[in-house]
DNA sequence: AGAAAGATCATTTTT
DNA sequence: TGATCTTTCT
């Protein structure tokens, strides 16, 4: 950070005579036209508009290394964003590589919210309560933020919000704390402060939204952290305010690279808009058609828009391919043409032949777990003309994870080795935010969220009675949590048990505290000593439940990750925006994952399981979007095909239970966008109809196909369309729950002999609405919810 | 304070 | 169905 001025003087050269001393450029060599026209257009706006498998990453590495290799820019005055640490790395390697050892790292090359944090650290006191009242509280000291502030993660913002809404006395059962957390984020999204919610959102939250969002904002400041969201929010409020601010960063960053510019909310758009204002040296590289996060604030609009905001923008498209068939790649331009309002681009590869899309319907979701099973199984050994495939090159992509069990259920059974990407982050994990939790009260006796989430874990006897004593004496003082439990120990409020242990608790904080202090120890051994000494390890070593093993290599594992830090503090400081855990082993294994998870990802064999109406379009995405949402899920199918590079499997099911209810499904949509002549129909071996390639009327649609092949005319899909027909797939909920209890109820009279999950067989004696009172053969007489026994004569179909 | 029964509610989650 | 929360019981 020391650079500010060297930087500025710098700036007087003029570029052309920085490019005479450039060096020969022999990366550009490896580029095709669209790409290299992009890489070398430096000066003024870049939109460059990269298809799936277009070699995207190579162009965004390689106009950064022009740029370094030119003369036009040092690498501290680059500032390339993108959204996933992942990315940040891979092009910080790439970059590296291509440079040789010359340059050291490039210090703005990140995340949006990493490099919000530095930004935000030095300027953090610029963020100051203002009462929108002009009112402000004479007793207590004007309220800023600090450099060091936290950042809290979304189970502190819950937790926080959930004790706000209870101060306000609000029922937070009718009113979830999640809820308000969602409508805080959207707005911060938004890039609005309380100051700005506009008045169509007032009635937010029951009306009360506004005016808790700035309650928390405060209580934020009081606390000295921030949200996710605000580290943009407040980075874009201080450059709207502090034109000097501004100006400075406008200097600094001389160009500006974004990666994934689809996927922008309002926030990021704005910030980058300020930042880029006075030069316009601004090159955003993304994809309208893979824009899925919409649902989290990111805005189609800010990519389509782009040439208006950036007047005289060079637009550049990527459209060669070189990942997939041409067949895959029809099929993906096919579905994605349905959409409105894109900017246009056709995928084309100068690769033919292949293997053409597959497509295949199935009974039930637990055959074609089945059949995906055996299919991967054949795939190994090499099927039909296609080469033998490894585990690792195979994936399957669903919309929703709840699909995913099927597909462990089955691959346990069959011993077929599957990891599953995505799902909590290690980071995310209980025990790790525990251990977080520990070493944040030592390091920061100050910090309440932390003190609060630990001070009965493991169990030390304090309840509910006395975290509140602790709360109110805390407050009533004017101190932290810490101190306040001190204090309530001291004068002999919380007593017995756990007073001991509160006090031994207390003590403890104090002492590890010194011991950081110190430096006799590294700080990996202390942290061994905190989770030792407060018995945290042990809570877990006496935990008989499956899961308890695994928690503890966790443990050791963060204990580990330690290591490249230099001491706590700055472990936590990183560790909230940069642990991810793409921790891989070296296994061949089956990738199983959500089609959010694999974005940006390619393997050569892909199955997408779940196409049918309701699933995949989501139906909850059409009800709460409209429009909107279905051309979102229809990108969610292009990026799915798009992953693929070799052999692509569509499959659907006729029939899905769906919270142990069976229903009936219809193939999605998107699978009549499917293009005929790059689609091959398969049919499932055995079971239905059987007749391998059953010769398909000429002119018959892809779905009658399929129904043909898999016998969905067949008695059996009659007699079920006959039996679940009448709760169809979209009536309302409380209809729907309806049909379920009166069935339940129904079922059962009195004296039947009925069978419950946890109590076994018993007999009805008594039926008051919805429960029964059972007489269970082992477990005695017990009233239930009539929804948990089932008949005993009752086939489960 | 803690276990157990009951009620409730179910997408996608880059940071 | 089953994970997670709340209420109730000991």
């Amino acid at each position: 950070m020391s650079t500010f001025d060297e930087m500025d003087a710098f700036e007087g050269a003029s570029l052309s005579s920085r490019a005479m001393a450039a060096r020969p450029m022999p990366y550009l060599d490896g580029l095709n036209p669209a790409q290299r026209e992009a890489v070398e257009c430096l000066e003024g706006p870049v939109l460059m508009l990269a298809g799936a498998g277009t070699g995207k990453t190579k162009a965004l590495t390689t106009r950064i290394v022009h740029l370094l290799n030119t003369n036009s820019a040092r690498p501290n005055e680059v500032l390339a964003v993108t959204f996933t640490n992942k990315a940040a790395r891979e092009m910080k390697n790439r970059v590296g590589a291509m440079m040789g050892q010359a340059i050291e790292g490039m210090p703005w090359l990140g995340t949006f919210h990493s490099i919000c944090v530095k930004l935000l650290r030095r300027h953090a006191e610029l963020i100051a309560m203002d009462d929108g009242n002009g009112v402000i509280e004479e007793a207590r000291p004007p309220l800023h933020l600090k450099s060091n502030f936290t950042i809290l993660d979304t189970d502190d913002q819950i937790r926080l919000l959930k004790q706000l809404i209870q101060a306000n006395g609000i029922d937070d059962k009718r009113w979830p704390a999640r809820m308000l957390a969602g409508i805080i984020d959207d707005w911060k999204n938004r890039a609005l402060t309380p100051e700005k919610v506009p008045t169509a959102d007032a009635g937010a939250y029951n009306h009360r939204g506004p005016d808790l969002y700035k309650q928390y904002q405060r209580r934020l400041l009081e606390l000295n952290a921030v949200d996710f969201g605000d580290l943009l929010l407040h980075m874009v409020t201080i450059f709207q305010t502090h034109p000097d601010v501004l100006s400075q960063y406008q200097r600094w960053f001389r160009f500006i690279m974004v990666d994934e510019y689809q996927d922008t909310n309002v926030a990021q758009y704005l910030w980058l808009r300020l930042l880029a204002s006075a030069h316009h040296n601004i090159c955003c590289v993304g994809d309208d058609d893979q824009s899925i996060y919409g649902w989290r604030g990111a805005e189609v609009g800010n990519i389509l828009r782009f040439e208006n905001d950036f007047p005289g923008a060079k637009t550049v498209r990527l459209e060669q391919n070189y990942r997939s068939t041409e067949h895959i790649l029809a099929a993906a331009s096919n579905v994605i043409r349905g959409n409105q309002g894109r900017l246009g681009k056709e995928l084309w590869t100068e690769a033919t032949g292949g293997e053409k899309v597959r497509l295949i319907g199935h009974w039930d979701g637990e055959e074609e777990a089945r059949w995906i099973g055996e299919e991967i199984e054949s795939m190994q050994r090499g099927s039909r003309g296609v080469r033998p495939m490894d585990l690792d090159q195979m994936a399957i992509l669903v919309r929703a994870s709840h699909q995913m069990r099927a597909f462990e259920d089955r691959f346990l059974t069959i011993g077929l080795p599957y990891r599953v990407i995505g799902g909590p982050r290690f980071y995310e994990r209980m025990e790790i935010r525990d251990a977080m939790a520990y070493f944040r009260v030592v390091t920061s006796p100050d910090d309440d969220l932390a003190f609060e989430r630990i001070v009965n874990t493991p169990k030390r006897g304090l309840g509910n009675k006395a975290q509140q004593t602790i709360q109110s004496v805390a407050r009533s003082n004017g101190v932290s949590l810490v101190e306040g439990a001190r204090l309530a120990v001291e004068s002999g409020m919380i007593k017995g048990k756990g007073g001991a242990a509160l006090r031994t608790l207390v003590e403890d904080i104090r002492r590890w505290g010194r011991l950081a202090g110190d430096g006799d120890m590294t700080h990996m051994e202390l942290a061994e000593i905190i989770l030792d000494e407060s018995g945290y390890t042990t809570m877990w070593m006496n935990d008989k439940t499956p899961e308890a093993p695994g928690r503890l290599e966790n443990l050791k594992e963060l204990v580990k990750a330690l290591e490249s830090f230099e001491n706590l503090q700055g472990f936590l400081e990183h560790v909230s925006l940069v642990m991810d855990n793409d921790s891989q082993d070296a296994e061949q294994k089956v990738s199983i994952m959500t089609l959010h998870a694999a974005k940006g990802l390619e393997f050569p064999a892909v199955f997408l399981p779940g196409w049918e109406d309701g699933l995949f379009p989501s139906q909850r995405s059409m009800d709460e979007s409209g429009l909107k949402g279905l051309e979102e899920e229809r990108r969610l199918a292009y990026v799915g095909i798009t992953r693929a590079e070799e052999v692509c499997t569509i499959s659907f099911a006729g029939n899905r239970r769906v919270f142990g209810q069976w229903q009936s499904q219809l193939p999605s949509r998107f699978v009549d966008e499917l293009p005929e002549d790059h689609v091959e129909v398969l049919t499932p071996p055995g079971l239905y109809g059987g007749g391998y390639g059953a010769a398909a009327p000429v002119k018959s649609t892809i779905d009658e196909r399929v129904a043909q092949a898999d016998g969905y005319n067949s008695p059996g899909w009659k007699r079920m369309q006959a039996r679940s027909g009448e709760r169809g797939l979209s009536q309302p909920k409380e209809s729907r729950t309806q049909v379920i209890d009166l069935d339940a109820v129904s079922a059962h009279t009195l004296g039947d002999r009925v069978f419950h999950q946890k109590f076994g067989y018993g007999a009805v004696v008594g039926i008051e609405g919805d429960k029964l009172e059972i007489d269970f053969e082992k477990a005695g007489t017990k009233k239930v919810v009539a929804r948990f026994v089932t008949s005993d004569s009752d086939v489960p179909f």
